[in-house]
DNA sequence: AACACGTGGCA
DNA sequence: TTGCCAAGTGT
């Protein structure tokens, strides 16, 4: 493709990520040298991947004063693991994260894009991005802002990403001249900061190199990606006590929250309505703080809590009675954790679906399939 | 090749 | 409020 040469065209980057770049706590301070701790690069990659710098930043430092190093990492429970990433989301980063520490303790740190790229969690652009700034490597990496700055200073109206072998033969030239790491992290900062999706091309160190601008199409390019489409759920979300303990969910091994706590749950009724007997008749004191709407990538549920306590009697399969001095220290999505620290607020009376729904989780009724209703009152 | 996978910021 | 999108990867 007769792409303009890039080390001539991004060479205004480089002045202007040296004087301008946002302080970042894995950032070298020499961006012309390998980086002092690879280790750190590897932590903040994984962190960032579909994550805003700022929100990274305070679980970077938590992880990296209680895992240093990759044999601290490899040495963690997974509960410890995941409490430290909870509220990050996509959770199977710290369990990759987790087995790819324990790969670079054993063999030592991978020092090539092959070898990055065979550590579990990281694709062509984390692998990519590593090399480069802990190695200095020039190796492109394309996440979202840098197709989107590559494709607008070279006018691509197609989707880059279909590019990407194209994009990356162009940038490695301009990565060796402007050095790997700092050009790297510049394209990013670029495009995070300036040539985000509405544009501020006003401020930018390309507006004169731009063919996006130049053609006043900057707006319209990359085209928007189509979305896949998102469920809608309504579930009851129950805290229920015993005795000094609360009845919870352990992790499961895959799926939505896998490695998460959660408390019980299950369907809600759409069709049952009024007010509940007496909860007290079945043994049941409860009550039912104001619900929510929790987001996920691909499902929205509407969230029912229920807080109870209950006679004391087994845990229903697949659930556990935890002591009530460890709760606050398991880890939980944002919905859960939003109920642990809702069990002393007030709340209405239960309804007749929150008993029900009680009655289908103490029953032992499979509470986990998202689409399961709650079953009929006998 | 789609889809699963969390959460928060921003217009 | 709703929708888009973020330093993507695994299956």
């Amino acid at each position: 493709m007769p792409f303009a040469d890039a080390a001539v065209l991004l060479a205004p980057l480089a002045p202007w990520f040296d004087s301008l770049r946002r302080p970042m706590p894995w950032r070298a301070a020499d961006l012309d040298a390998p980086h002092p701790d690879p280790y750190a690069v590897l932590v903040s990659e994984i962190m960032l991947q579909q994550t805003q710098v700022a929100t990274v930043i305070p679980y970077f430092r938590r992880w990296m004063e209680r895992f240093p190093g990759p044999a601290a990492l490899a040495a963690a429970t997974e509960d410890e693991i995941h409490g430290l990433w909870a509220g990050l989301g996509y959770y199977r980063r710290a369990r990759n994260l987790q087995a790819a520490a324990a790969a670079i303790a054993a063999d030592g740190f991978p020092r090539t894009l092959e070898g990055l790229l065979a550590l579990p969690g990281l694709g062509p652009y984390t692998a990519a991005a590593v090399a480069a700034q802990a190695f200095q490597l020039p190796t492109p990496a394309l996440d979202g802002n840098a197709f989107r700055v590559a494709a607008r200073v070279l006018a691509l109206e197609e989707d880059p990403r279909r590019h990407a072998g194209a994009l990356r033969e162009w940038l490695a030239p301009a990565l060796a001249a402007h050095g790997p790491s700092r050009l790297t992290q510049a394209v990013m900062e670029l495009g995070a900061t300036v040539c985000v999706p509405a544009p501020r091309c006003a401020s930018c160190p390309l507006q004169g190199a731009c063919a996006a601008r130049a053609r006043g199409i900057q707006h319209r390019i990359p085209p928007a990606q189509p979305r896949t489409k998102v469920t809608e759920a309504e579930i009851h979300l129950a805290a229920i006590a015993s005795g000094g303990a609360w009845l919870l969910r352990p992790p499961g091994a895959k799926g939505l929250l896998a490695g998460l706590w959660s408390w019980p749950w299950t369907g809600a009724a759409a069709d049952t309505q009024g007010a509940a007997e007496p909860a007290s008749a079945y043994g049941i004191e409860a009550r039912e703080p104001a619900g929510w709407t929790q987001v996920y990538s691909h499902r929205r549920e509407a969230v029912r809590p229920i807080v109870a306590r209950v006679e004391p009697g087994a845990a229903p399969p697949g659930l556990e009675w935890v002591p009530e001095a460890r709760l606050a220290s398991l880890p939980m999505g944002r919905r859960d954790q939003r109920l642990r620290e809702a069990v002393d607020a007030p709340g209405e009376p239960l309804t007749v679906a929150g008993l029900e729904a009680l009655q289908a989780i103490l029953q032992g009724v499979k509470a986990s399939s998202p689409a399961a209703p709650a079953p009929g009152r006998s």
